[in-house]
DNA sequence: CTTTTGTTTCGTTATTAGACGAAATACTAA
DNA sequence: TTAGTATTTCGTCTAATAACGAAACAAAAG
């Protein structure tokens, strides 16, 4: 046998799929999620929720960051303070993605 | 009653979706479950994706043990094969569970 | 200008994940 | 018994993740 010609092996959406599913893959950030889910009007800031989570702030940042680079969240800065939302195109792919990977056929 | 209260931070529906989001955060894995999901009525060997990815099949193996043991998926042993499908009752937890994190409200 | 405030970044450490090839396992067939 | 087949487990390596406190930052208030 030959040397298999594999250029692409995933397609975008099992990348996509598998992008947000890791960022999702820990309890803080689906805590964060629910949070920002539930405050959808007013967005809400990194204090608020470090308030209610036994980690340090600089932690919970760094969750936060991932969920931002997923492209699940985003930050407003509106000093001193920070404000995240949910990133409503993000958000919605992801859920039209898992939502399709779930259910089909 | 109790010497020591643990506090709980997350719930259980937090968990299972980290638990869940962690399992399918790698390509490999949702290329898996895509796999599993296509073929329901017969189940697959672990070659059978071998030959479709340009990995070890020892990575593949350890791949599968991990949907495994976050419950998507189950091994059947066929010797000298083994006969993977999806794992029903995890499966369809993970998809209520993703379902009402993504749609609520 | 200096201090305060909320948040992030940095530096470090420990743990986990992902990958491979080699070796082991378990069953079948010869 | 021995050989063959499909798959997993083991040993090892590197890279990524998760966590913390300290330090940095940017804007507002004093």
């Amino acid at each position: 046998m030959e040397i298999k010609e594999k250029v692409k092996v995933y397609t975008d959406k099992q990348e996509k799929i598998a992008r947000y599913s890791k960022a999702l893959g820990h309890p803080v950030r689906v805590f964060i999620m629910d949070f920002l889910v539930k405050n959808t009007d007013k967005c809400c800031y990194s204090g608020d929720m470090a308030e209610e989570l036994p980690i340090a702030r600089s932690t919970l940042s760094q969750h936060l960051k991932e969920l931002k680079e997923a492209g699940l969240i985003q930050g407003e800065i509106n000093p001193p303070y920070i404000k995240y939302c949910i990133n409503r195109t993000g958000w919605s792919e992801a859920k039209e993605l898992l939502g399709t990977f779930f259910n089909r056929k």
